[in-house]
DNA sequence: TTGCAAATGAGACTCAATATCAATACGGAG
DNA sequence: CTCCGTATTGATATTGAGTCTCATTTGCAA
């Protein structure tokens, strides 16, 4: 079952409309490549229908990631920044602050960690965010 | 030597000038208890310098967080929030997506780990920032 | 096919944060 | 201590991401 099809399905476990503009916006979605914000994606749904709405994307991308097709990524400059779920499971980031890069890993010891910090605290854990900002190897001096 | 002192020091060193206003703002902000953002420390400096601008806050904010009096916090529903650096070091967060709270704690497996992997990618790690979202206690069923 | 609720497009609106700019105040030179 | 150039300030305009509104359109169940 494609990422679409998913996205169908989610629709109509939620009695929510299949729609052209929810359509093509899964599908420029699953074709980004790397990171976007919602702007970028706007773009380039546009492409395909330069009548989409700007509210309509920003009214799809929640969808998204409640459909477990998106994931909220990092803030960079106070936008936020998604990542098509390419199915490679969690991940933390590294931010280049110089060139804007952002560096995929995932930890399984901080992962484990985390769970523990949550558990002895009594936090019932939903989402977690780990970023580590600084330099990356090409910008370092 | 005290926290206004070393602001003062930090702005001799990058040849700014002392004013009322930025004295009004350290002192301010070292008085706030826990997290706050710049509308909410604006109002206490305001208590203090009715005249006080609300671009005089946000131009300050950078310097107190460069000086190391403050740290730049989570970011609450696109809103910065800062913290007065009491000198009890680093510590990451965990935000209650019910009630607000958040909850400071510190793991050292962590921090140990976060190294790790920035030298793995040969990243120079300047900062960096874990918050895990969900539930506090309080809020669980 | 029809009826009506859901969804859309266009643009107004919000709100944090930044930029502008004339007036003011700091602090080094004298 | 006084004067002067420049950093800083206050007031306000502007930006920009994101949200809201509402008249119009569209999907879909009957």
């Amino acid at each position: 079952m494609d990422k679409t099809e998913l996205f169908n399905h989610f629709l109509a476990e939620k009695s929510l409309k299949k729609t052209q503009g929810r359509d093509n916006i899964v599908k420029t979605a699953a074709s980004m490549k790397g990171h976007f914000d919602a702007e970028q994606l706007l773009s380039a749904v546009k492409k395909k229908d330069s009548k989409i709405s700007r509210a309509s994307v920003y009214r799809t991308l929640p969808l998204l990631v409640k459909a477990e097709l998106v994931k909220e990524s990092i803030q960079k400059d106070g936008r936020r920044i998604y990542e098509f779920s390419q199915g490679h499971g969690h991940h933390d980031h590294m931010l280049c602050v110089q060139c804007g890069e952002i560096i995929e890993f995932r930890d399984d010891v901080i992962e484990q960690r985390q769970k523990q910090i949550a558990e002895k605290y009594n936090f019932k854990m939903t989402d977690h965010r780990l970023e580590i900002r600084g330099l990356c190897s090409k910008c370092t001096p």
